[in-house]
DNA sequence: ACTAACTCTACAAAGTCAGTATAGTTTTGG
DNA sequence: CCAAAACTATACTGACTTTGTAGAGTTAGT
């Protein structure tokens, strides 16, 4: 389960690309409008500044934006900065490696062998799949809806 | 990440389904075999035992063993038992479905959209995944090595 | 009967999650 | 200039989860 910060983060990325990127949008239009807490927005949007994703601007005018284009942020990058490694495993985290506590033999372990192949697939998922996407994405209109 | 509870579990039943399937063993020896504090075990056993998935024969010749065939054991399965569901989002998931609280229209929700395919892409590792699949499972051996 | 094994319930320390609270700082409009 | 609106930063908290421990009870082999 990923985390309701996560979410939130994701919601908000999503409706800063939606916005004009030229201006900036409110901290409280998008709690608002994504049912997010404000202050807890707050916190995230915060968060996603420091690591780059998002420009704010102080003072009465002030707001945030998207810093690079919305087809150049992944969901993989997202919850790597909200919640942590993606990896099911700490010994299976290519960005924060950890070897596990009670695991005599990495190269043995069979938990491992598998769960490597859910993290790849996951990530195949979550590093390939941008904002953008997310946005352009439509639930998929069947041909005979469209027609008729 | 999945939890020490999971990898305990799927530790001890890779353990029980390399042991004779016909003779019970101890936790005793699985716990000291694979590095699991003991009374932890125990409990992780008797929830497994009580999902069916494993005996247990008390008394001092007692122990534990596989109730079924490891073949028919998926990983998905001891994942379910142990940390509940497995989907990233509580309203992709099939066994355990939950409305997202703060969520306007499930159709349209951009996020639920790619953690549908993330949701897809692990079960099909895990649910597909048994037991006897990741005790049979070597580190690929290259034919150089096995030659030479 | 003794002992070694499983069973069951309760408890607890530490950490995580999802926010709240509070006190700034910056900018703009008037 | 100054007040309001917006972002910044840190601290705190209550509920819950995780990872075990503790201890008493039950069963069965010798």
């Amino acid at each position: 389960m990923i985390s309701q910060k996560a979410k939130y983060a994701l919601r908000a990325l999503v409706a800063l690309a939606r916005a004009h990127p030229r201006s900036a949008t409110f901290i409280g239009d998008i709690a608002e409008s994504q049912s997010i807490p404000k202050k807890f927005l707050e916190q995230i949007l915060l968060d996603l500044k420091r690591h780059g994703l998002v420009v704010s601007k102080r003072g009465k005018a002030g707001g945030y934006a998207l810093l690079r284009p919305a087809d150049t942020i992944s969901f993989g990058q997202v919850l790597r900065i909200v919640d942590g490694p993606i990896a099911p495993l700490p010994c299976l985290s290519k960005m924060a490696y950890r070897r596990c506590e009670d695991c005599r033999d990495e190269g043995a372990c069979e938990v491992r062998r598998v769960f490597a192949r859910v993290a790849d697939a996951t990530r195949d998922v979550l590093d390939r799949t941008t904002i953008a996407d997310a946005v352009a994405e439509r639930a998929p209109v069947r041909l005979r809806d469209a027609v008729g």
